[in-house]
DNA sequence: ACTATAGCGGAGGCTTGCCTCCGGTACTAG
DNA sequence: CTAGTACCGGAGGCAAGCCTCCGCTATAGT
């Protein structure tokens, strides 16, 4: 619930000015990344606007479209996954890989909808793909430097992978993590 | 479009008897496998019988729910998936294994659907999965005595595994077989 | 404290999908 | 060929979601 570090990426929507705006702002994001993440992309925008105690009408003045109010969401998951890549850039090639991955999907309360949407070609995406690789290709390209990864495999086959994992069906937690690491075993060298 | 092995499974809706039904029944089945696969669980069932070239209400008197439409549409699928194993049974045994999980990727129309609804529980469902796992879960034992397949992984976690690389989105064929590729070689023993 | 105005919120028109019901059609058995 | 009936199909009522519009409210600057 980090509500308060916003754009930084700078396709986001701006944060209103006056406090009564910014508290109905805030609630309605939160709201939305709890309902994108249950419900995928397709979740309902009169239920958000319940959720976060507002009307529908200060939902559409703040967010026009579904669009605007997903990328605002993504945007920010995108932040701090940003952010992760530096913390671990001290740990030995694999691991700061592997926990950067790791990472990747806890984070991920957009899951499902990322795992939906990320073929899709709009300008926040592509603002933020960009810097969700330009965050993590450098850990990757480290790793396999070091001769930790297998040199047939590509950045975006990893993410994708990864986020296909992550947006699966698991019976619990341990299973999920069980399967990331089989995963993620086949992407060392033999 | 294999329309004439029908049940088997048991818990199949019956294939109607007077010529019209008949065709009408495959035509449905036949356009919700592609809606399915397309729009995943949600699909609309009106659009399901346009496509068909029927009426709603033929749709519906097939099949009373949603689930019942979409079981049969699974059921037939998970029948192909059985045969499947038969036919590979003679490979050596990792090759058997990935040979199957290979047509496991390719066969599922169902594949979003699937991968939404793995932990489902309705009786349709239950015996489904019975099926899929008697037949999947030999070759499993077989790769893993053979030493082929490492001891720590379990049937379910591969066939998780796969069905949530199977739904993800990737740029191309090629992408899908490659990262596919990389996660089964996660479970080979090092 | 006062006021101009940014911001609120929900009523309501519209679309889309669900499902039922029943007058009409066309298959099959004899 | 004919009749009986199984089956067809879509009209129509209902629910849910989308989005707009505008009279009302609360805030912030003086």
């Amino acid at each position: 619930m980090t509500e308060n570090s916003r754009p930084a990426l700078g396709v986001a929507v701006k944060r209103p000015v006056r406090s009564d705006a910014r508290r109905n702002f805030d609630a309605l994001l939160s709201a939305a990344r709890d309902a994108f993440a249950e419900h995928g992309t397709g979740a309902s925008l009169e239920e958000i606007a319940r959720r976060a105690g507002v009307g529908i009408g200060t939902l559409y003045r703040n967010f026009p479209t579904r669009q605007d109010l997903f990328d605002s969401v993504y945007l920010g998951e995108i932040e701090e996954l940003c952010a992760a890549a530096v913390q671990v850039a001290d740990l030995p090639p694999w691991e700061a890989l592997e926990a950067w991955l790791q990472r990747f999907v806890e984070y991920a309360a957009t899951k499902k909808a990322i795992y939906e949407e990320l073929n899709r070609d709009s300008e926040a995406f592509r603002v933020a793909r960009e810097a969700m690789y330009a965050a993590g290709q450098p850990l990757f390209d480290r790793a396999q430097d070091a001769g930790a990864l297998r040199t047939d495999a590509l950045f975006d086959d990893v993410l994708r992978m990864v986020s296909g994992l992550t947006g699966a069906g698991f019976v619990d937690e341990d299973q999920r993590t069980r399967v990331l690491q089989l995963a993620l075993d086949g992407l060392r060298p033999r």
